[in-house]
DNA sequence: ATTTTAATAGACGGTACGTTTCGCAATTTA
DNA sequence: TAAATTGCGAAACGTACCGTCTATTAAAAT
């Protein structure tokens, strides 16, 4: 009763199925792609698919990792405000693009589905939020930013203000305002922070 | 051919129907929500039901408007903090209700059905926000706040945080972090406002 | 050769969608 | 008062997708 018993799993399907997603969530909105049309696009039987995936919410979430954390931009030979701005740009671009329906839709599923929120915390947020940490700490490393900082409430301001912008009010940000929200945010981790308190996590 | 002509809609057929849905709601998520049993609970026919709301999410942002603007905090004899801080407590109730699930739910269906950005926009975030200009505006003319401010961007950053915070993020804010908020916003309103730029808007 | 697991095709029962039909009810207008 | 018009409830409609399941064939380890 080995685990290698058996036939095993066509990691080609995996593919399959995954590109497959990934087109119809660029073509469609996220409700009008049905799992049978996955099936059908990636030339795959239903069961298969829902052997991998169990519904459509997770298997989104697989696509959004996949093109969220594609390649990373390198933190050398640059400054931390230019590689900041830079991150933000990137960041600006993904929730302006035809995904933002697709990751409101899951966020929308979490609300109700811990199991979800647990996975989208686990491969999307954290993940994404790992990257800016990493990098605050270089930057404090570097001496480039105090190190007296509350990086939850920071980044949290920054992430909401741009799921905001982008997903509830839908107005653009501009390379301008980005410039602008650097600044502001340099002013802040180079002076003594004003912003501390406890974290609040639940 | 008179507009008057007829038998009059049934203003109880309404007012029952709002309140099924905002019982069901309460109850179930957003998506295990369905006109059918909206229409059952609210004893009224489905073909009642959808002449008013042609589907779920319209249905829904009315049940918002009267949930989210039910009643306006009076800003008379008390500060422009305290009332600030009354107000973001407000917000925050609000958001991490059993609504939550519903406003998500909501949010991600603009994301690709235009008339109902619209209806959402006009209905329920323009008027969320214009209070809070109005307060501002307000401040302002008291001399609690100076005048060249940023209102767009502050506000999309507070809202921002906390859309970001608590429906994806997931994390309680607490009222000494609402505090530190309204304090870093006094921060920058008290003096020359480093968060100038243009706006925009698409 | 046997065992074990995967894949395909397709059927399945169930649920909800949004529309439509019908007969009756409640108004305004002539 | 009668005619015209619109709303209502009940129920059926066709469509679509859900997630599961069955039967058969395929691909690996033992």
């Amino acid at each position: 009763m080995g685990k290698n018993v058996g036939r095993p799993r066509s990691q080609q399907a995996d593919a399959d199925i995954i590109a497959a997603a990934n087109r119809m969530f660029f073509r469609q909105s996220y409700r009008d792609v049905s799992m049978e049309a996955i099936a059908l696009e990636a030339n795959v039987s239903k069961a298969t698919l829902y052997r991998r995936w169990p519904n459509k919410a997770t298997l989104a979430v697989e696509v959004l990792v996949r093109v969220a954390l594609a390649e990373r931009r390198p933190f050398e030979n640059i400054s931390y405000r230019e590689h900041l701005a830079a991150n933000l740009r990137a960041l600006r671009d993904m929730l302006s693009s035809d995904y933002a329906d697709v990751i409101v839709s899951v966020i929308a599923d979490t609300q109700h589905d811990r199991s979800l929120r647990d996975l989208f915390n686990r491969r999307f947020l954290q993940p994404v939020q790992a990257i800016g940490d990493a990098d605050l700490d270089e930057a404090i490393r570097r001496g480039e930013v105090i190190a007296n900082v509350d990086k939850n409430l920071l980044f949290d301001q920054m992430f909401g203000l741009f799921y905001y912008r982008l997903l509830v009010a839908h107005k653009a940000i501009t390379d301008s305002e980005i410039d602008t929200l650097v600044s502001a945010f340099f002013t802040i981790v180079s002076a003594k922070s004003r912003l501390t308190g406890d974290n609040g996590d639940v």
